[in-house]
DNA sequence: CGAGTTTGACCGGCGC
DNA sequence: GCGCCGGTCAAACTCG
């Protein structure tokens, strides 16, 4: 790991022509810490900065402001590490990343999205309201799913394509979180139930990316699993989109179970600020908590939060700004070549 | 036998 | 225009 500090690291393909997209201000990635004393934020460059500040004055100095306003179907970034400045104060990290893999786009632009999210036109202000402007924009790449390859000029050939449609709308993109996990488990059971449909090599990575939907029929959902090369412990999880149905399975040990426990979303802080359908959005097995109210899952949860031998979930990112910027390439700091 | 996984091929976006 | 790369498809395969 330490050995690996001067490589360039992309965990999220943010490589090379991507890394000066996390930058601030117009960054959709909510990043989440989590502190000694269960306290949860989200990580944003701003608040990457000032990160050793915090741990030295404000691990239970909490602002408890809602998350709502700055939430209003909208993620704003700034707002969001504002509302939270004061909670980056531990060691212990949990983050959730609204992955966008490419468009560096010059001028700032959302970083959520790919494909076109730069598009002049959008009604989106791309500083404020970066969920917004994921769903509008982001749309280059799920259409593919259903109505893939519209073989332009002549669909001709290509048995496997052959009746592809023509011209496909564009579909808006579902936001996207991404889950730093600890865990020596690839895919962590999160309560829904996944098909694989694709596996691919990640560019300087050793550790293949693997594609899962979700096997409810009109569910879209879709999340991608792979694990940090720089530091092969942590599983980086990206849901995309949300469910529209209810949990089919128990909740076991997991990713979800942590993301969604009482302890993370539900902290003395969290719980108090986050409004229920952001964390629903985030992690979708949130809403089952809030639906169910099961004194078992919370059980579990509560269980799962002294980990098995092979799951420990929360890793430490302490003060590790190294860390931090490995994962997160345009982290402050991070200059790579 | 159905559901899920593996894996090579394919497609589209993007940078050069 | 070409090549790279992420994402997806789908046939073949595995598993229960």
């Amino acid at each position: 790991m330490a050995n690996e500090k001067d490589r360039f690291y992309d965990p999220f393909h943010y490589n090379n022509h991507h890394d000066q997209q996390l930058n601030h201000s117009s960054s959709s990635f909510p990043l989440f810490f989590r502190d000694n004393n269960n306290n949860s934020a989200p990580i944003s460059s701003q608040n990457f900065q000032g990160f050793d500040d915090h741990n030295n004055n404000s691990s239970s100095d909490h602002h408890h402001t809602t998350f709502t306003d700055c939430l209003h179907g909208s993620m704003d970034y700034n707002t969001l590490s504002r509302v939270f400045d004061m909670s980056c104060s531990s060691s212990e990290v949990i983050s959730s990343i609204d992955e966008n893999p490419k468009k560096p786009s010059a001028g700032g632009d959302s970083v959520g999205v790919r494909g076109n999210q730069s598009t002049p036109n959008s009604s989106v202000s791309s500083s404020s309201n970066e969920a917004e402007a994921i769903i509008e924009e982001d749309s280059t790449k799920s259409q593919k799913d259903k109505q893939p390859k519209a073989c332009e000029a002549d669909g001709d050939e290509k048995p496997k394509k052959e009746n592809k449609p023509k011209k496909k709308e564009k579909k808006p993109r579902e936001p996207r979180f991404a889950f730093l996990t600890k865990s020596e488990i690839d895919h962590l059971e999160d309560g829904y139930r996944w098909r694989k449909y694709g596996q691919k090599a990640v560019k300087n990575s050793p550790y293949p990316r693997s594609y899962y939907r979700c096997t409810s029929q009109k569910c879209g959902v879709k999340k991608r699993v792979e694990r940090s090369f720089q530091d092969p412990t942590i599983v980086i999880t990206t849901y995309e989109g949300q469910h529209n149905h209810h949990c089919p399975a128990t909740l076991r040990g997991s990713a979800a179970s942590m993301l969604s426990s009482p302890s993370f979303f539900g902290s003395s802080y969290m719980a108090s600020s986050l409004p229920q359908d952001f964390l629903a959005q985030l992690v979708p097995s949130y809403s089952q908590i809030n639906d169910h109210q099961s004194p078992m899952f919370h059980q579990n949860l509560s269980h799962n939060l002294h980990p098995q031998p092979q799951q420990q979930h929360q890793f430490q990112l302490s003060h590790d700004h190294g860390l931090l910027q490995d994962l997160l390439p345009s982290f402050p700091g991070k200059h790579e070549p």
